[in-house]
DNA sequence: ACCATGACTTGGCCGGATTTTG
DNA sequence: CAAAATCCGGCCAAGTCATGGT
């Protein structure tokens, strides 16, 4: 106990007055024990800390730097801010359907779900046939009809409080923590230390009515999108206009602008001035700023307070006593998004753009075209390179593959290289030379891995944190995809092809209106193309001196926004296809994410209480006579029983996977009695629909009519979920904690399972089982031989000779038979292991606790058994979780 | 109603780091 | 201490679902 404080104070201590620790005992009952516990949650603590808190100092000459506002094309704001749909309003109509009689379709097998990744997968579904297709009334094995957890779940604690379990806790742990070490002014970028003044009563002299008086050109001035704004029908509601203007200017919704006029590049001073003043209040959307007083929730920043609901004194000291208020059906956490209205997902949003993989460096190895070496440009040898890496892959006996490649490559050939076909092809010099590079590279000494490490996190530093609403977070991926082939999984149709590099021209920023625009790393392609002779560079040299506009002319992002009602930090059109995007986001870690997936979880949690309603609402559409809706009910009952994922139409260039929307007749093989067999994977695509009245759109229109937000995805992470909570309860037995993580790991098997979370079986799999078999055996001739001593020994002959005929130790009887004892443990011990590897080789459970458990269930379950929640979950889920580290003990899903 | 688009979550592999084993 | 096993984070492909235009 006294450890155990000790090691409690001193961890306040390192973190700071209100942080709360991550410690979850409640007791000691054994000192030891917790210490080590204390020990790692402390450490892991403390590098969070730090992490936060490092300077930063190119924050600093960055932002310096940027004295001209960098004109991309800045382009007002697209899109009105989506109107959430109210998760609100439940209607309970559907639901209060009588649930107990559910159809009795067996189900043995294992449910698993729907598409695979070009593994082959067979899903028996014992389902009567009356259950898709006749329907019978009656049911008589309860139990069997009970789709996944139901089966598994008891009843469902009636009293379940923490239901509550609201909002305000929400992003406790990451808030708390981060604002705090922004202590320094200094490393904080510009918009979020005014933004800071602006809370607590600002020093740049403007209050948040100057704004309204603020004549409207000034504004247009600064932000460059001066279009918009200046339409006479502006002025007159202009204040609305200004606050929605960064989320909602509908009628601009892909405003694919040419640059607008950049009123003033030269006049460096005075926007800088202009800016200043805008800042108060400009970036602060309206939306927000009329909240103000009501959303206590929201508060930009700096207001640290201490009574924050679920700050951690009171949870400190009161985990029992927190009941919760039901809130019924959380209408709220869904409602709002925390923080303020209409889909607006920050107020100030400062990053440092993305970083691009180094350029190609040639290395002049010559590959062969009819056994000679070919010249080729670098961007030649790049492609060639490309491929030739690949030599001993899989790839290379894949026609598809080989034939995208081809093409892409030749387009950069050009029509009349010398090199035509790839058959001809000889890669095998780069190959070798990219053999040895590699091997290199694993010769370097531990110390030069370790300074070429250090270098590259030094220059990508800066791109690892944003600062969201006054809060440091670290980007997700910030790292530009670096050109390759297309790897396509299973047999994708655009294998092989060339996925060109990422220019920054390509690339759209999206940012706070405030920020400065982040400096871009090199040269983009416009202003390259711009300067193509002498004369005009020359010419540009000049001007770049007069008028230090270097950046602006040479290094150009695509497009910049400042769109707060989305979360992403850029993006970049999909070089494969070029109808999508590829984000730049914040990391799971960030409260933004954090949020969303808090919110997720509660969805599903609703779903909970109106799940009996839907399964015997479905389970009597079964026998609708109107098609769509018996297909409805059937697809719904598949989703909910097999966990299939909706299952979304694709088009033809896509991978060839199904889900249940997208099932085929030949998908499906009845077999009698009441057996249903589901084969993911058809042959080829065209056969016919399995659900002709169907798609996802309709069925999660439907899905929404049982309960608000319902779409088919929920049911995967309440199935996840609840199983997790139910096997929990169920199984935890007592015990030591490291029997408890095998109960865990039990029941993350078991969702894994249910979500058929695939993995592909590890090469030396086999090997590895053969060596397992081998030691089994070894320790079960050493248990003979142990044996045979005893039954000597009790007679008092000596031992046998060993093997090498060398003479044992003699022993007496109970120490033999405590060998023996030991022996045999150690054998199931191994048996043991070995079934759960055996269990395991196609299993991954890492999808599951990342994407469907509710981490409070786990974080409760620790807290009840005293299990250190490190022992479930590692550094980044641990990060990633922070939102749910709080959660009262007793929590139930 | 339907479709295209956009934004965001989920999924599995890979290679390097870390831990375990011999 | 090296080799093997395992863990983990990064990467990027592939899902889901909402929205808005037609």
């Amino acid at each position: 106990m006294a450890l155990e404080a000790f090691d409690k104070q001193k961890m306040v201590d390192d973190m700071d007055e209100d942080d709360e620790p991550l410690v979850f005992k409640r007791s000691s009952s054994s000192a030891k024990k917790n210490q080590s516990n204390a020990e790692a949650n402390k450490s892991s603590f403390q590098k969070h800390d730090q992490q936060l808190g490092r300077p930063k100092p190119e924050a600093r000459s960055l932002n310096g730097q940027s004295t001209i506002p960098q004109k991309g094309k800045m382009i007002p704001p697209s899109k009105s801010p989506p109107v959430k749909s109210p998760l609100a309003t439940p209607k309970s109509s559907n639901s209060s359907a009588m649930a107990s009689s559910i159809k009795s379709s067996e189900v043995n097998s294992k449910p698993s779900t729907s598409v695979s990744h070009a593994k082959q997968q067979i899903k028996e579904e014992k389902l009567s046939t009356e259950a898709a297709g006749e329907h019978s009334e009656d049911s008589d094995d309860p139990e069997d009809n009970k789709p996944l957890s139901a089966r598994l779940s008891t009843s469902f604690p009636k009293t379940n409080s923490n239901h509550g379990n609201k909002r305000p806790n929400a992003s406790n742990l990451g808030q708390k923590l981060k604002p705090k070490r922004e202590d320094s002014d200094d490393e904080k970028p510009l918009s979020s230390k005014i933004q800071v003044k602006n809370n607590v009563g600002s020093s740049t002299s403007k209050s948040y009515y100057s704004d309204e008086k603020k004549p409207l050109l000034a504004k247009t001035n600064q932000n460059g999108s001066a279009s918009m704004e200046m339409k006479p029908s502006n002025i007159i509601k202009k204040r609305p206009a200004d606050g929605f203007n960064s989320a909602s200017q509908p009628s601009l919704k892909k405003p694919k602008l040419p640059d607008t006029p950049t009123p003033n590049k030269n006049k460096v001073s005075s926007v800088k001035v202009e800016k200043k003043e805008e800042d108060d209040e400009d970036h602060i959307p309206i939306s927000q700023r009329m909240k103000k007083p009501t959303s206590s929730d929201k508060k930009p920043s700096s207001v640290k307070n201490l009574t924050r609901p679920g700050s951690s004194i009171s949870k400190k000291t009161t985990m029992k006593s927190k009941k919760f208020v039901k809130n019924s059906k959380y209408s709220k956490s869904s409602k709002l998004p925390p923080s303020s209205g209409e889909g607006q997902k920050w107020t100030t949003l400062v990053h440092n753009g993305v970083i691009f993989p180094p350029p190609y460096k040639p290395h002049g190895v010559k590959m062969l075209y009819k056994g000679k070496p070919v010249d080729l440009t670098p961007e030649q040898e790049e492609v060639a390179t490309m491929y030739a890496v690949m030599l001993e892959t899989e790839y290379m006996s894949k026609p598809q593959f080989k034939e995208n490649f081809m093409t892409d490559w030749r387009k950069i050939l050009g029509k009349n290289h010398t090199i035509q076909s790839l058959d001809l092809c000889d890669f095998t010099p780069i190959y070798e030379w990219h053999q040895k590079e590699k091997e290199k590279k694993k010769q370097m000494s531990t110390d030069e891995k370790k300074a070429l490490k250090e270098e590259k996190l030094k220059q990508e530093e800066k791109y690892m944190w944003a600062v969201v609403d006054g809060v440091r977070e670290k980007v997700g991926n910030f790292r530009v995809e670096p050109p390759g082939l297309f790897r396509g999984r299973g047999e994708h149709p655009k294998m092989g092809k060339l996925k060109k590099r990422i220019r920054p021209s390509d690339i759209t920023i999206n940012i706070g209106k405030d920020a400065p625009i982040p400096e871009c790393p090199i040269p983009g392609e416009r202003a390259i193309l711009f300067l193509e002779n002498i004369q005009e560079q020359l010419v540009f040299s000049i001007l770049v001196v007069k008028i230090n506009i270097l950046d602006v002319i040479f290094f150009r992002w695509g497009e910049i926004r400042h769109d707060n009602t989305v979360t992403w930090l850029a993006y970049w059109i999909d070089p494969i296809n070029s109808r999508e995007f590829k984000y730049v986001f914040l990391a799971a870690s960030s409260t933004l994410k954090g949020q969303s997936d808090k919110e997720k979880y509660e969805k599903a949690r609703l779903l909970k209480e109106y799940i009996l309603g839907i399964r015997a609402a479905y389970t009597k559409d079964f026998g609708s006579k109107e098609p769509t809706k018996k297909q409805i009910a059937v697809a719904t009952y598949l989703i909910d029983k097999l966990a299939l994922r909706a299952g979304n139409e694709k088009d033809d260039d896509e991978a060839d996977t199904v889900g249940c929307c997208t099932l085929k007749v030949e998908n499906v093989e009845p077999v009698p009695p009441n057996i249903l067999k589901i084969l993911f994977l058809p042959g080829k695509k065209g056969g016919d629909d399995l659900f002709d009245k169907l798609d996802t759109s309709k069925l999660n229109a439907h899905l929404k009519e049982l309960m608000p937000g319902l779409t088919a995805k929920v049911f995967r992470t309440y199935n996840a979920s609840i199983t997790l909570d139910d096997m929990l309860s169920k199984e935890t037995k007592g015990g030591e904690v490291a029997e408890k993580v095998v109960v865990y790991q039990h029941a993350n098997k078991q969702v894994a399972i249910i979500c058929n979370h695939q993995r592909s079986v590890s090469k030396s799999h086999s090997a590895q089982m053969t060596r397992l078999n081998e030691k089994i055996d070894e320790l079960k001739g050493v248990v003979e031989e142990l044996k045979t001593d005893l039954t000597r020994a009790k007679k008092g002959k000596p031992p046998l000779k060993n093997a090498d005929g060398k003479p044992k130790r003699n022993m007496n009887p109970d120490a033999l038979e405590r060998k023996i004892a030991q022996t045999n443990a150690k054998i199931e011990k191994m048996e043991r292991d070995k079934e759960t590897k055996e269990d395991l080789k196609t299993v991954a459970l890492g999808t599951s606790k990342i994407n469907y458990l509710d981490p409070r269930i786990t974080v409760a379950w620790c807290k009840r058994q005293e299990v250190p929640i490190e022992k479930i979950f590692n550094k980044s889920l641990l990060a990633k979780f922070a939102w749910a580290m709080d959660v009262d003990p007793g929590f139930r899903f």
